[in-house]
DNA sequence: ATGCACCCTGTAGCAACTACGGGGTCAAGC
DNA sequence: GCTTGACCCCGTAGTTGCTACAGGGTGCAT
């Protein structure tokens, strides 16, 4: 299949599939007679991989690695399950960032009694850490 | 104060304070003889504005509509508070997204049994969007 | 005078794409 | 046979918000 199909497939943008086969990510397909890049199922299973992991969180070289594993049979799976629970504590690190964040905003965020800037409480919040209930 | 007396005050990396002046953000501060800058109270008050938006996740664009309405103490609040509203809705929509990524990838770690990479559960579940519960 | 901490400018790098310019290819329709 | 349009190629530059040099100047103490 032509790019463009692939592209559909995949729901990946024309310029990020040949952005990966750049990078090293997928491997540089057959070409048609007129320099077309030529896909088969391999590819499309492994943009599949790529994306879903991207889609996932995890970062291209975790793909990377992720995809040596399932390249090499034999390897020993532990390495995928560290690669994918240490992004799994780094989503939950980052909900919490953001929990705190959000409560922040929230004693921010209608305080404003629609006077002027020069008295604005959202604007002397941000001015002021002091303000705030956590650390952030 | 200097840049460095500067960035030890607000936490602030002297390259990101150069950068910030030279996106407009911070306006240019005196400078000495031997061309050094220069900082007074008002520019650590505007780059404690600036460092503690940023830990609440506005953009700088956002930041420099916040520092307009600031500088004009005439104007309305209200702008502020929209762009302050505004800001909050995306994070808790990240959260919401955040939080069903956590729930996949809680599902995906763990499967693994310490097998070989061939059928490794890990390796599968991101091959294949199938065995997703929500969408992504 | 020599070391050291600090400052200057300008440019390039990071992640992970996305967009663009300037061109080639191919099938359909007139 | 010629045009139109959809598709493809490559290379490079832009995005966000910094961060990291390289290569040089300044100021003070020893």
């Amino acid at each position: 299949m032509k790019i463009g199909e692939l592209s559909r497939a995949t729901g990946t943008n024309i310029e990020t599939i040949r952005y990966y086969e750049r990078i090293g990510l997928l491997p540089q397909p057959a070409r048609t007679r007129a320099n077309y890049r030529d896909y088969g199922d391999p590819h499309r299973a492994r943009l599949t991989f790529v994306r879903h992991s991207r889609d996932l969180g995890f970062t291209i070289e975790e793909i990377r690695s992720l995809l040596d594993l399932s390249d090499d049979p034999g390897r020993d799976c532990g390495e995928a399950d560290r690669i994918a629970s240490r992004h799994l504590a780094q989503v939950e690190e980052k909900i919490v960032q953001l929990t705190l964040l959000r409560d922040e905003l929230t004693r921010i965020v209608g305080r404003c009694r629609g006077g002027a800037a020069a008295d604005c409480r959202v604007i002397e919040a941000l001015g002021d850490h002091g303000h705030c209930e956590s650390a952030h």
